[in-house]
DNA sequence: ATCCCGAGGG
DNA sequence: CCCTCTGGAT
């Protein structure tokens, strides 16, 4: 692999920050709760601009009453859009879940399927989504789910220059190995909430703060 | 680029 | 009021 000592001092510099992150936020890991492979992946559907912990709140009673693709597949649209509207986007999101149930029913036996082109021909799924249903229900990464805080934080730690998720996701998976591809959005989203948070960013008490580039807004 | 959309913080 | 919260489809 052809390597240059730009990129070297880059994924050094990466490296770091990892370390730092992993000292900083050793419990780290996903924070929507679910019970099987269907449910995490209505539960990531479910967290598009909204907190895990709303999603937390509405999801018991949605799985309790659809608990698996199949009765997903079969519910009245109206009630599974009544039982997800404190998410927000709550038309979208029902009728892409009851697509994606049905088409899990049709074509993959009920069972989510594990292939990243599977997940990414569901309604509703992207690479953030299909990115984190591949590492937490078929224990593989094969890529970084590129969320709004993995956006915000990748761009002030200087860790890609991009905007566009897809290019942004690109970069991140060149910085670090690929068993960190999983982990690492999980303990980026914990700093991005703790501490660098979007709007009043907690510079002075951040672990990261002798290798970030951003300049802080904050005495 | 725009739309979908609710709830909480400041 | 404006901004933000684990996005995706048109």
């Amino acid at each position: 692999m052809a390597t240059t000592p730009a990129k070297a001092a880059a994924r050094e510099r990466a490296a770091r920050i990892l370390s730092a992150l992993e000292a900083a936020y050793p419990g780290a890991r996903i924070a929507l709760r679910s019970e099987t492979p269907f449910q995490l992946l209505v539960a990531v559907i479910l967290s598009a601009q909204c907190t895990d912990e709303r999603v937390n709140q509405v999801t018991p009673e949605l799985f309790r009453r659809f608990p698996d693709a199949a009765a997903m597949a079969e519910a009245p649209l109206e009630e599974i859009e009544a039982l997800v509207r404190p998410t927000g986007f709550f038309r979208n999101k029902a009728r892409n879940i009851q697509a994606a149930a049905r088409r899990i029913v049709e074509r993959h036996g009920g069972e989510v399927p594990c292939r990243m082109e599977d997940l990414l021909a569901l309604p509703g799924v992207a690479r953030k989504t299909a990115n984190i249903v591949l590492y937490n229900a078929c224990g593989r990464a094969e890529g970084v789910a590129v969320d709004t805080h993995v956006k915000r934080l990748a761009g002030r730690l200087g860790l890609s220059a991009e905007t566009r998720p897809d290019r942004i996701e690109r970069d991140l998976m060149a910085l670090f190995p690929k068993e960190k591809w999983g982990p690492l959005s999980y303990l980026l989203i914990e700093h991005g909430r703790a501490v660098c948070r979007a709007r009043r960013p907690l510079c002075p008490r951040c672990p990261l703060r002798p290798l970030c580039p951003w300049p802080e807004k904050t005495a």
